[in-house]
Order: C-alpha cells, then sequence, then structure tokens
DNA sequence: AACTACGTTCAGTCCATACTGAACGATATG
DNA sequence: CATATCGTTCAGTATGGACTGAACGTAGTT
C-alpha cells in the first residue's frame, strides 16, 4: 500500500479509506484466504469509478499477478464485475454492491462443493462398510453396530446440512 | 496412520474406519485447519470406547503434541469430552454426537468473532471519516458522497449478517 | 513488420502455521 | 525418596499456499 488513492483528494477522506482497505485484507486473511483479496474488493467498493489492473496494483502496492488472479477469483463470486470503458484497451472493474449475490455465488458455493466432495467420501466409506459386512461372518458384534450406527447419523447430518444450504428460508433470511 | 484400530478387530471393519479417519482428516484440512484435528474426531466418533491420549497417538502415528492440543481444540467446541475411567489416572475423551451443539460452539462461536473483529474494524474507519468530515471545508463532493454511502451498507449487510447468525430461527432449521 | 501496451501464466520465493521432539511439571507408585 | 507415568509446553522444523518477477501471447499502433 504505497501510494494513496489517486481517486481520493482529500487526505483525511483517503486516511479513512486506507483503513478500509486494511481491515478488508486483514479479515478475508482471517478467513484463510490472502489479504490482497480482501484489499482489491475493498478497494474497488469505495471507489466511485472502475479501476483497472495498473491502478490497483499502484494503489495496493502489490504485483500485477496477484490483483490478475485475485480479481478473476472475486469475479467467479460475482464480487466485482467486468466493466468496459469506451475507446480503452483496459479491463475495468467495479465492485458489485448486491452482498446477497455475493455470499451465494461465494461463501455459500464453495461450501456446497465442500459438502459434496464430502459426500463422496462418506460413500466411499460406507461402500467399503458394506462390503466388509458381506465378507464378515460375524455381523452382530456389538462394535460393528456401533460403527454402522454412527456413519449412519454422520450421513443424516449431512444431509441435513445439505438441505439448510439449499432451503430457500436461508435466502429469505439475508 | 501407522497401527490398525485395536479396538477393530475385524480388518475389513478397521479398512472402513481408517478410510473414514482419512476423510476426517482431509474435510477439515480443506477448511483450513489441520488434518490431525479431523482425524481425531472421526477415531473417536467411530470408537465404542473412550480413548486416551496414547491410544490416540499410536492409532493415528502422529506426535503426542498435536494430539493434546488437537484434543483442548475439540473440547472448546464440545467435539468430544472429558470422560474419567476410575482407577485410571490417564485422560479420556469421547466424541460428542450432538452435531447441533458442535455447529453452535465450534463454527458459528468461531464466525461471531470475526464478525465482532470486524465490527471494531468498521467503527475505527467510521470515526476516521467521521474526523476527516468535520475537518474538511468541503463535504459535498461526489466523491465523500460515495464512501459515505459504501461504508453505511457495509455496516448495514454487516449487521445483517450478524442478526442471521443470532436469529433463533437458524438454530430451529438445524 | 516492428513496437508498445495489457493481461495471463508459471516457476520460484517467502511466509504463516501445522506439526514434531524434547524437556518440564505434576501426580501417582514402589 | 526414587522412579515411572501422564499431560502440557515450547523452540524448531517442515509443508502448503500466497505472493512475486519475468517471460509469454495477444491485440492494437506507427
Amino acid at each position: 500500500m504505497k501510494a494513496l488513492a489517486e481517486h481520493v483528494e482529500s487526505p483525511e477522506l483517503s486516511a479513512a479509506c486506507l483503513r478500509f482497505i486494511e481491515s478488508g485484507g486483514h479479515t478475508t486473511q482471517s478467513f484463510g484466504l490472502g489479504q490482497v483479496i480482501g484489499q482489491v474488493f475493498a478497494l474497488l467498493y469505495l471507489s466511485p469509478r472502475p479501476l483497472c489492473l495498473d491502478e490497483i496494483t499502484e494503489e495496493l502496492g502489490v504485483s500485477k499477478a496477484s490483483v490478475s488472479t485475485t480479481v478473476r477469483q472475486l469475479e467467479n463470486w460475482s464480487a466485482v464485475k467486468h466493466v468496459w470503458v469506451k475507446s480503452d484497451r483496459r479491463d475495468f472493474y467495479e465492485a458489485e454492491t448486491d452482498f446477497k449475490a455475493m455470499l451465494r455465488q461465494g461463501v455459500l458455493a464453495t461450501l456446497r462443493k465442500k459438502m459434496d466432495t464430502a459426500a463422496v467420501r462418506l460413500e466411499n466409506v460406507e461402500t467399503t462398510l458394506a462390503d466388509a459386512l458381506k465378507n464378515s461372518p460375524q455381523p452382530e458384534r456389538e462394535e460393528t453396530r456401533v460403527v454402522t450406527e454412527r456413519l449412519q447419523r454422520a450421513r443424516q447430518f449431512h444431509a441435513k446440512i445439505n438441505g439448510l444450504l439449499n432451503n430457500p428460508l436461508l435466502d429469505h433470511l439475508l
């Protein structure tokens, strides 16, 4: 963050913007994503006009490579959108202000993916267990009963979370 | 994971358990936590009896230090609970089966903490902005209007998420 | 064609942190 | 008291992933 935001001329105002950008970086970093992604979004979010890659790198003082990949990431989450400025070759971006859509296509979407892969793993375990019970002569031991029951409860829990994520009521609560 | 689960005598059954433990590790790792914490919980979850630290380290083939800190972490999330076995000095642990409570005191609690620190950061930004506007002679520029409006929307969004996290309806959905 | 301006990509670096090994304190047991 | 067992702690290591710098491809400009 080597340069003050150029579009902000008042030094006090730009101080507030820098704090906001810094906060965005810290927040995303606390969630395991890097700090660049939060800074990029925060910068675009406060900018009154779309910014191009070089402007972003200049304002934040990070490499162009980071900004490029980060912007695409934010685009996938529909957190920023591509904007064409006429008679300008460069790609401009502006922040999406619809946080609801951001949540759906960002956080909730990745959550759903993780749930899916977890489901695949669970099915793997269960088929392994089914094979084991088919080949095992004594299916009535307490140990197998506990394992099968616990696996079933795990699956039920997984289904419940899945249902919650797909519940239209959740959308309504946002 | 150098040793098969000792409490599981059937080799096929233990194969399924190992897969489940491995899946648990991969899942927690995909969420940014390590893989040990998922493995420990998965092991305890399938175990028909409480296990002590040395048993867990033996089964998983990880260091005792990892298990010690990890078990405390799981305890804070009420994902495992301490169990006393009479005439045994060692600490035994068993998995909590109430996933609902786990979610509340694990995921949701940490989420709430992150929201709180984010709120503090936002307040910081807003006071900085308020000072800026107080000292700035021209408060009517479009730029300041955009910034103040966006900051306000950010705060509203934060409040909405906070409300959702504290909504009793969310508990009911689980 | 040559040259410039953009954006992307990829190998390499750097850094945070999960994990380890050894030392330690505490508590029992002989 | 001496010894053993158990859990925690802490400095050090290793591993994953964020980030960088340079090279590349492409599309415009002269």
